[in-house]
DNA sequence: TGTGAAATCTTGTACAC
DNA sequence: GTGTACAAGATTTCACA
């Protein structure tokens, strides 16, 4: 787990080389593999494997593990993305609309962005019905929000969590 | 790692109570988790969250575990946005376009969406250069693409792949 | 059906080379 | 970078509520 003070460790940029590379696409496709199995796919020891492993995550390069859940699994299918532009762009509007939709955990990612809108947010709830209640009791109710438009998921196509280095 | 002829096995919805909402969330922070350590957090035996995480495995609804990689860390800190819309919509052409679109490993989430343009895509490169080079060598190659519209990031707000249950 | 405790087998981790 | 040795965890089996 990554904390606060750990961010002095960040300084550099470590170099990777191929089999550095190598290891980072077979732990982002699946990270529960044994160290033997990745010894023999990488044609190393399970000690070098184990060291590379270790080196990624002091130098932040690999930040967490984590478990994907299927969307569709657990109810939650309905995708939408909300561009929203403020009313105003002052220091404080800003950092405040920030830290109010961080906290909405319907909200997924959201960029500040350029172009004719402030920020984009991917929204996931169940229905569109949910998605209602969501910008009704929650988004729309952050102060200095000026308009929004919202685009809905006809069909996932591409979402992968794998940087290709 | 999730097959094609496993599909059966998400015919229906497993019910999740509670203890399983607390367990995937635990397990969408951190998957390196002992069972030990879980089971301290949800008062329960190592054998019943093995069991419950097992369940949720084979359910489908943990579709796999990954390594998270810091996109600073590895140089691919430019973030884009592109919208796409299509010359034609037929079915043909739909695919074609799907189809290449997912090869590009720039491109980590696209998705066919309502409104005035037909695909948003999420593109990952390492500076303004690069973005140009994905744009005039390998997207705007792929047939039937009738305009685009990026939009680039200029912070990221909020980030997470974890789904509240 | 779901839970807990012990037995075993596998893997992670540290150390010497 | 490799191989070995020990500690720690995962997984199985069986007893029990």
């Amino acid at each position: 787990m990554i904390c606060l003070h750990d961010a002095t460790k960040y300084f550099s940029l470590m170099l990777l080389d191929e089999t550095d590379k190598t290891l980072l696409k077979l732990l982002q496709k699946d990270c529960k593999q044994t160290n033997k199995a990745l010894s023999n796919v990488l044609g190393l020891s399970v000690t070098a494997v184990y060291e590379r492993i270790k080196k990624l995550e002091n130098s932040g390069v690999i930040s967490n593990y984590v478990a994907l859940v299927n969307k569709e699994q657990v109810d939650k299918s309905f995708v939408a993305f909300c561009h929203i532009k403020l009313v105003q762009h002052s220091q404080d509007y800003v950092v405040k609309f920030e830290r109010e939709v961080a906290k909405l955990h319907e909200v997924l990612e959201c960029y500040h962005i350029s172009g004719d809108y402030d920020y984009i947010l991917k929204v996931l709830v169940k229905d569109m019905q949910e998605f209602r209640e969501f910008m009704v009791k929650k988004l729309t109710n952050i102060d200095h929000i000026g308009s929004t438009h919202s685009m809905f998921m006809i069909n996932e196509v591409k979402h992968t969590t794998t940087i290709t280095i």
